[in-house]
DNA sequence: GATGAATGAGTGTTCATTCAT
DNA sequence: GATGAATGAACACTCATTCAT
């Protein structure tokens, strides 16, 4: 089933990836131990160290493979005219980014304690604060300010929170895309 | 620095859930190590047992206490009519209930993955199921059934995300709630 | 069901006993633990302290009063003559011990290698010798020295290995009395 | 004294059994810890877990090598003839599978407490009761039930207990197998 | 006659990491 | 491109014991 020990070989590094994406967000990363990556893909722990310095460095690499589609959206929309169309156009590309890399957007959120303080985390955070200056007006009251804010963390608590319940994937993607867009119109529309 | 040796005789137990909270909350579930809050506490590791049967129940402590506003909270909104108003108050008394907690929720959020297979992490999530119950309508359209979930987590996350950035919490409270109580009032609202 | 608190009150000692020598045959010395001891008579650990110095005491007096009756069989032993009907005698007699003690000399057969450097263990070997001194002439053959060896150890052995299996426990008793006092006798025989 | 740091490598294994025997049998499986055993091959403890994967499979490893013969001699036995020749010559295999592996014999008896409740100490068990299997007939009364059950016993009691006694090691286990062989024939002849 | 609170030393076990081969 | 063997530091947890009250 898939894949002969010969054909394994070259693409070592990225098994360990898919594998390592895999533990992680289903246990989260204190919990997956090297020993259970390396067990998973049948090579040694000492064989991951080949392919990554340390443990850390495995994540990173799956946050740089995977946000990469986050960036192109930011430096996307960085170019745009700051209008509502764009903001819309910005969190559709977004949902469709976020069902590309579930599993990923799932461990960021759920490890957020862990990888805080892993530099990884920090540029997470970064990608995230903005996203949001694509979509806020600084000069926006509090009240439009927590719209924009809640479109966005909508959008990924949507998807975590729906996963377990009912139907259609795509449905529910537009249906947390309309929530989302909703909230964004609002936050820019002018207020008598 | 704060509190004689003598005055601390008698509620060890007390400070051993505030420190655990402050550390959990801090640097996440795994990353706290009993050595390190005994170390806080200038107490031996052996002393959090004498207390707590073990490492989970601390946070188990933690929650049940924590968690007694949210249930009551839970428990009075299931003596209400489900009229929208009852909906507004439940959302409003909630971001109360939140404010009072914020550490214990800022944990939950951050530590999910860690926290999943825990029974604290199951007793949340039923809480939180029960709470979306109280909020949306099983009949109701895909669409506004994210509406309540979004009213719900924009809570958390508003809380969350604002937490670094500047004003008044009661102002930031305010906003949230205005957003949360919109996206109620959405959801609930008969379409043509 | 069987004692009020009140009436427990001055026993504590023989309780802690009878519980330390169920626990200590069941589980074996070093695998009971006095929280077990204590949680089962719901006393407190540091009661247990009140009433013996350490728990290497409790399995002193222990011995000091079970053991009493095979200190009387070899006091008796030694005022004999040293004829067979003695031996047979004493091989009777200590058949009986055994009933009356057989949780404790179960504990002493499986726990050797915990109770040999207590000092409660030297006394018990110290016993047997004393006990194998009455019943072996030390100018006998080697297969006569073994003999007597056998017939003391198969009335250990066979009480242990016949505790799971089939009938009347004095039919058992008897069975295993005749062996050794075959033994005995064969041991005792002057051979041509 | 014997053997550098280069010449160990690749026994490693094998020294830890050795070592781990050694303490098991002197100071019994409770009181000797993993620390002890590593100080004694100056490795750390981390080491142990290289080649095993709890404390109980050094016990485990340990009882696969050592009974062995053991359960080469059930298998020859089940495929002779229940005739009394079979048996006598079971119990001098015995006696001589006995002295290739007296530490561990005499650590399965002196830490019955213990092993009980471990796989080892059931799978022990079982050897012994298809070994008495070999020997008693079903039908036999209980008295010539006791002396199968003595012949066997016998033989590890005379080993253990004439350890520290007396004379050459060859005469002794042939005078313990002379008292267990006529204890089989006995309980092998019919009485009038 | 007992408890509440704590300690110090230890246990078995796991982890990320290293390095000669 | 990988393994076999090992390490050092940590971890959660348990134990027998102590002592002021």
């Amino acid at each position: 089933m898939g894949g002969s020990r010969q054909q394994r070989r070259g693409d070592t590094r990225q098994r360990i990836q898919d594998v390592a994406l895999e533990l992680f967000a289903e246990q989260g990363y204190e919990k997956t131990s090297l020993r259970e990556i390396a067990e998973r893909l049948e090579v040694t722990k000492a064989a991951l160290y080949y392919h990554f310095k340390t443990k850390e460095e495995i994540l990173a690499s799956l946050q740089e493979d995977l946000s990469r589609p986050m960036d192109e959206l930011i430096e996307w929309g960085k170019g745009q005219p700051r209008t509502l169309e764009t903001k819309q156009e910005i969190l559709n590309r977004y949902s469709e980014a976020l069902i590309g890399a579930t599993p990923f957007f799932r461990f960021m959120h759920e490890n957020q304690a862990t990888v805080r303080e892993l530099r990884t985390g920090e540029d997470f955070k970064d990608r995230m604060i903005r996203m949001l200056d694509l979509l806020r007006e600084p000069e926006a009251t509090m009240t439009d300010q927590v719209r924009c804010v809640s479109a966005l963390f909508s959008m990924h608590a949507g998807m975590l929170a729906l996963k377990d319940i009912e139907g259609d994937p795509e449905d529910k993607r537009k249906a947390i895309l309309e929530v989302a867009t909703e909230l964004i119109t609002q936050a820019n529309t002018p207020k008598p």
